[in-house]
DNA sequence: GGCTCCCTGTCTCGTTCGGGACGGTACGGC
DNA sequence: GCCGTACCGTCCCGAACGAGACAGGGAGCC
């Protein structure tokens, strides 16, 4: 019920935004609870009473985000070239989002979530083993959109899209022997 | 009392900027109150409880606007150029809703009440007269913040009041003589 | 040790808001 | 003609919200 009311989902995207501009403006350490919904126009109870504190904030904006990225990629695939755009497009898409949490003044907190999050969306095309490969992939996945999100997002999402495709089968046909 | 209340601010603002968002997008003429209050996420309820159609929407924000520019110029000195560089970067700070409003996709209906707006602005500067070179004037200022704004804002707030300026003493000392 | 700030997280009470339905008007297609 | 569609403007009721106060926890400074 309430999930839908239009109060609710305004709030919390008012409190998303507010969220990355302030880590962009002065790092995710530095930003309160006070700021957010003062930037936001929000009260500080209607943030209390969606959230626990701001590393909830965080972790629900990242997890709708994921959860749209999945929905438009699909789950029961093997990783195509299609899939590998997709994805890139959708960092692209949200790039502020993304370069506000995981760049110089990100949190290490989240940019380890990110990492076990992709790993977790790896592990499934990688099954009998364990999970060193998936690991490592996603952190070099992981890099890759960071480096890519610093830079200012040089080239298209095509051409980082293929590059990463490159670089992690190269990973996987080389350490994913066994 | 509730014009401070924090949720009335909101509300105020959202339905601004999605108004001037809208009216960039479509014209004026072709925005309706619904698609105002979905672009802003607010009910059409909260929508008349504030006001009595668009128009009066833009009214408000207009008054809003001018009574800003009213406070930094103050109110009783006689036209120096700090004043004329202190409106044009007044309208330069807002010129996504001047440009939205006076541009080719805002009304007439609006424009006209921004020129009679500044025709009383000017008037106190010429007492004793009648209104025709109040009216003028104001013409002639509305006209040159509309070809500034459409082409988007060659040059400093500065160098464009200058030249209005000019004008506009040109104006005065030709046919204020009586 | 004190003291002052600033921030956190929780609570209550009165206000504003959204959902949803209503009747009315205008326009266009068949 | 008679439909369907779209927008307007108004209303009620329950839900979300803001204001403001509260206790508690650090961090810095004298």
């Amino acid at each position: 019920m309430s999930q839908s009311d239009l109060r609710v989902r305004r709030t919390r995207r008012l409190l998303r935004e507010a969220l990355v501009d302030l880590i962009e403006e002065r790092g995710f350490d530095k930003v309160t609870v006070g700021a957010i919904t003062e930037r936001a126009m929000v009260s500080r109870a209607a943030f209390y009473r969606g959230y626990r504190d701001k590393y909830q904030l965080v972790e629900q904006v990242f997890d709708e985000a994921m959860a749209e990225v999945r929905g438009t990629i699909g789950d029961d695939e093997r990783p195509t070239m299609a899939r590998w755009v997709a994805f890139f497009e959708h960092i692209d898409a949200y790039h502020r989002l993304y370069g506000a949490l995981l760049g110089r003044r990100g949190s290490a907190w989240f940019a380890a979530r990110m990492r076990s999050s992709l790993a977790e969306m790896v592990a499934p095309h990688f099954p009998g083993q364990d999970d060193l490969l998936p690991a490592v992939l996603s952190g070099m996945f992981a890099e890759t959109i960071t480096w890519w999100l610093d830079h200012d997002r040089p080239g298209t999402p095509q051409e980082i899209a293929e590059r990463s495709a490159g670089l992690a089968y190269a990973l996987i046909t080389a350490g994913g022997g066994r």
